[in-house]
DNA sequence: GTCTATACGGTGATAGAC
DNA sequence: GTCTATCACCGTATAGAC
């Protein structure tokens, strides 16, 4: 808790920033509540008791619940959409490593992990809330794509490929969001590090004379 | 609606019949429901009204709406599972013909479209639902994973693969659920011919030797 | 087997004190 | 900003007539 105390007299620049602060403790509650009981069971009485609050506190900052699951999925999409732009920047600045930075990204533990598929499986398999998704991450999604269709398409110019770029970003692109149903629905002992090597493996499949690149791409993370 | 009328002296059998008919129109109903309202919007009441019934039959049927649910997600799975394992035995008795069989089931317009494919990720992003899920189905996709696992160890064998049996299993695998998502969630032009072609390529980059048997395999159906 | 009517609990949102 | 109390609604499941 903050200090309350002294609130009444905050400039409104602290108590914007305390606001902010109490936003995203609800929000990371709600995603919390999202996994361990699914979005139909995540009632705004769940989210308040598990960030220790009254119920009313949730509707003051929120309004309602439909707002508040929108801003937990647009921040999940930021958080998302940050890491995998951050790792591209972060890259040297030749297809084969943006490549590669981008696919690790996606498997980064902080933004792939039991928890947060859980949660982000939870928008889609809900018909209302993946008309939602697709209106807040649809652009995010083809951002990604046409991240990794660039690499793709610059990889087919200069290399041998084994296939056209278009088919080499659909296959890598399906492969991921396949690994990532794999750490939710499959065996237990299934880790994001698997995950990338299955992908790096595809990779030097479809771009066999950079074989070696690749695998000093993997071991290098 | 059948005859009402003479049920009364209708024998057992028949009853049994029309009680099996009432229950798969009503879990059709439920299935259809789920894929328009997400599954925490599917009610009693929704499904009855989409059949045309009152709500006490759904009662009557299936008692409570948890065994509802449960026997829809069987009757999916049971679905799913002829269908992969018809395919499997209608092969040639030949590990390549076996293992196209297998991936290009799954993508059989009677187990996979929008309608199926939505209500399967409603069931998957629902906590609870996953739990039933993962009690239900979780040995036929291990059935599945190892039906495909034992035709990558034969062809591993036989052949010059350009991964291990395990990886080729996953790889395989993962693009299959992959493609399940795009076509979930991703441009609507995309089809399952589309999905079948891209896996099929991921199968000539792990057996080039048999590239061509591949392809043909692909255009045979 | 099928219907209608209803009891009961839970959920989102409001009101108003502090 | 935060709380408690409360309302109005909706969903499941029951009861009982037919």
């Amino acid at each position: 808790m903050l200090n309350q105390v002294a609130e009444k007299n905050l400039p409104s620049r602290r108590r914007a920033l305390q606001s902010e602060f109490r936003k995203r403790q609800l929000i990371n509650s709600t995603i919390d509540c999202i996994e361990k009981f699914g979005l139909s069971q995540t009632t705004m009485a769940s989210i308040a008791k598990h960030a220790s609050v009254s119920q009313g506190i949730v509707v003051f900052h929120f309004q309602t619940k439909e707002s508040l699951l929108e801003q937990t999925l647009r921040r999940l999409s930021d958080d998302y959409g940050n890491c995998w732009k951050s790792a591209y920047h972060n890259a040297e600045t030749l297809p084969l490593a943006r490549l590669c930075a981008l696919v690790e990204a996606v498997f980064s533990p902080a933004v792939c992990n039991r928890k947060l598929v859980g949660v982000w499986y939870a928008f889609w398999g809900d018909a209302r809330s993946r008309l939602l998704y697709k209106s807040l991450c649809g652009k995010q999604d083809i951002a990604y794509s046409s991240y990794l269709l660039e690499q793709c398409q610059s990889l087919e110019a200069a290399e041998s490929a084994t296939m056209s770029a278009n088919n080499a970003a659909l296959s890598i692109e399906s492969m991921i969001n396949g690994l990532w149903q794999e750490l939710l629905i499959g065996s237990p002992g299934f880790k994001q590090k698997e995950a990338v090597s299955t992908v790096f493996k595809l990779l030097q499949l479809i771009y066999p004379d950079r074989r070696h690149e690749i695998e000093l791409l993997e071991n290098k993370s």
